[in-house]
DNA sequence: TTGAAAGCGATACCAG
DNA sequence: CTGGTATCGCTTTCAA
């Protein structure tokens, strides 16, 4: 039995410290430690001599208190019905109403989805006074790109979410690298499969940058790996179950060989109304995205294979860490904020204990 | 574009405020916040109501200031040379890093692996005074379990780690659910074998309850859904690549049709090099658990087709918040702790950007 | 049983 | 350019 126990008892140095040892007063101690004006460069040399010294480290949680710190950070979700987005929103709630006990408030706005307009105005109107960060989930066009680094300039911090905008130069992006995740499904797919036939793609919008990384990734691997099944030209749900619902009918009865079929974006319920509709599909393995309501029951009976997900919870805290670490020119633990590319069958799913 | 914005500037109520409304002091606030003897039942009545109306909620941060609060928590790890505890270790080393400026210390200390004896007096050993907390990883004896009951009967707060130690009544459990892994393991392993034959599991110990539960689930989601795929009766493999990779030609010559291979604990670097050096084995199905160097390797070589993983990071940081929580005696978020059950491909594996 | 006042570590305002 | 001091929200002696 070893170890490197407890003992360490470390009295950690704080700015009296300083003060004390470079025999100067706390104000200008902390002009230097802030960066203020108005301090002779010898003066700032003995601070930050004595700060190396002595391993001098801020303490947040006393500088917050002594500065009412107040992070305002705001949420720019798509208005869609989708169950993705409402859990997002769901989340966003639901920490926010604990985070107001940590100086931290979330603030929600939703903007129709794929206009680019509405997000540039949303951005536009941002007021630095009043709001420290946004997340922003939108698609990537030029008009987007511009706002987004407006809003930076007009020192907003920003974050990416679910869909990267990386030319507009966002502070981070959270979510997951779709790619790789089309690629997970692709692989999924080809290994759960029986024998050969053809794969249906329901995607969702061409505008969404996630969406067509998603396509792609499976698209490349399904064409390098499995020869044997045919990728279908993809048919676009616009994430509306409705919409996916109708027109499934008339793909199966045109391709009775399909054997596969591969949900990229939302609009999951309509797939899984029809499937159960029309009798079950004993050899059809059917992979999709996001766990919800809807998604796990579907999970749960069998009618889908695996799903692949990305937690809206880790996302929402991820991107609060993040625009946290931004305004407060702090690094972060980029392990941690990895927002992993689940993989879900029966098997592993997570119990649903309540909750939003 | 609607939302709930930014603007509720929400000035919280402080032990002032509660102070002023009920004509008390400061001291006596606190005193009844904090449940100290000494005061009447009208007055603490009448704080209580004022905290009520209001909406009081402590301010945590500021508290830990004043209070000068440390948290110290041990981790006690088995004293393995596999990467997973290795990985573990790791993690305490490197979060304890940053925690030192949160008024969090980590130790740790490191036991005889499954040696009961070594855990109850590494238990017993500890002071209340100097450590607030421990995370053990044990085996579960009736004598562990007592020692554990000693511990927090001490003041000192408990979560076990990885493998469960349910009758010790430790405070919280920190890991995945072992029989779902297996299960896990099995659907994998089903899908993914083509035609028929056998299936070797590879075991750990018989004293480790998560191995034992990860082979209950193995076997029966196997036996009920598989009955075309024969489960061997498991290798001891004892955690120990050497012993594993000595007797793997054996079994392979017993029997040819081995189709499948379930790494059920540690070890996998024995296994990986007696099937590389073994020539390819194209239809082999190897499902494996713990993404460590070695196994992340095996994914991305196709050795391995299949990983299942519980985050170390993850591990450590919820052990540390479960014991924060529990030791301020404050609610905690049941989703942001649940450690999932993560299935790898080679797919979805996440980039290895350095780093311990 | 209750209150006054000092202090935790850092910031910010007002003088000098 | 630099220093003194009140303050943030809460805890903790020391008195009364």
């Amino acid at each position: 039995m070893k170890g490197s126990g407890l003992r360490t008892v470390v009295r950690k140095p704080t700015v009296n410290d300083i003060a004390r040892v470079t025999g100067l007063s706390l104000a200008t101690v902390d002009r230097v430690l802030n960066a203020r004006p108005g301090v002779r460069n010898v003066t700032i040399a003995k601070v930050n001599q004595a700060i190396a010294e002595l391993g001098y480290v801020r303490d947040t949680a006393a500088a917050n208190l002594a500065r009412k710190r107040l992070y305002r950070f705001l949420f720019i979700i798509p208005e869609t019905a989708n169950e993705f987005m409402v859990a997002l929103d769901g989340e966003v709630a639901a920490q926010g109403a604990k985070l107001v006990h940590q100086r931290t408030i979330l603030g929600r706005e939703s903007v129709p989805p794929f206009d680019p307009r509405a997000m540039v105005d949303a951005l536009d109107a941002l007021d630095p006074e009043s709001t420290d960060g946004v997340a922003v989930i939108g698609v990537e066009t030029p008009a987007v790109r511009d706002a987004v680094k407006r809003t930076r300039a007009k020192g907003i911090a920003v974050v990416a979410l679910v869909s990267d905008l990386p030319s507009s130069e966002r502070d981070h992006f959270v979510g997951i690298d779709n790619i790789a995740a089309g690629r997970t499904a692709a692989r999924l797919m080809g290994r759960f499969v029986r024998g050969q036939g053809r794969i249906l793609v329901i995607a969702g919008s061409r505008l969404a940058r996630d969406h067509l990384e998603r396509r792609n990734g499976f698209d490349a691997l399904m064409a390098a790996e499995y020869p044997n099944l045919e990728v279908l030209a993809s048919i676009e749900g616009r994430d509306d179950p409705e919409l996916i619902r109708k027109v499934l009918p008339e793909v199966f009865a045109a391709y009775p060989d399909l054997c596969g079929i591969y949900s990229s974006a939302a609009g999951n319920p309509g797939l899984i109304r029809f499937l159960e509709d029309s009798g079950p599909h004993p050899d059809l393995v059917v992979v999709a995205h996001e766990l919800t309501p809807s998604s796990r029951i579907a999970l749960q009976s069998g009618t889908f294979d695996a799903i692949i997900n990305q937690d809206t919870g880790h996302i929402v805290r991820s991107a609060t860490r993040l625009l946290k670490a931004t305004v407060d020119r702090v690094p972060f633990d980029r392990t941690q904020e990895r927002i992993r590319i689940d993989i879900y069958l029966r098997e592993n799913q997570p119990h649903h204990e309540g909750g939003a």
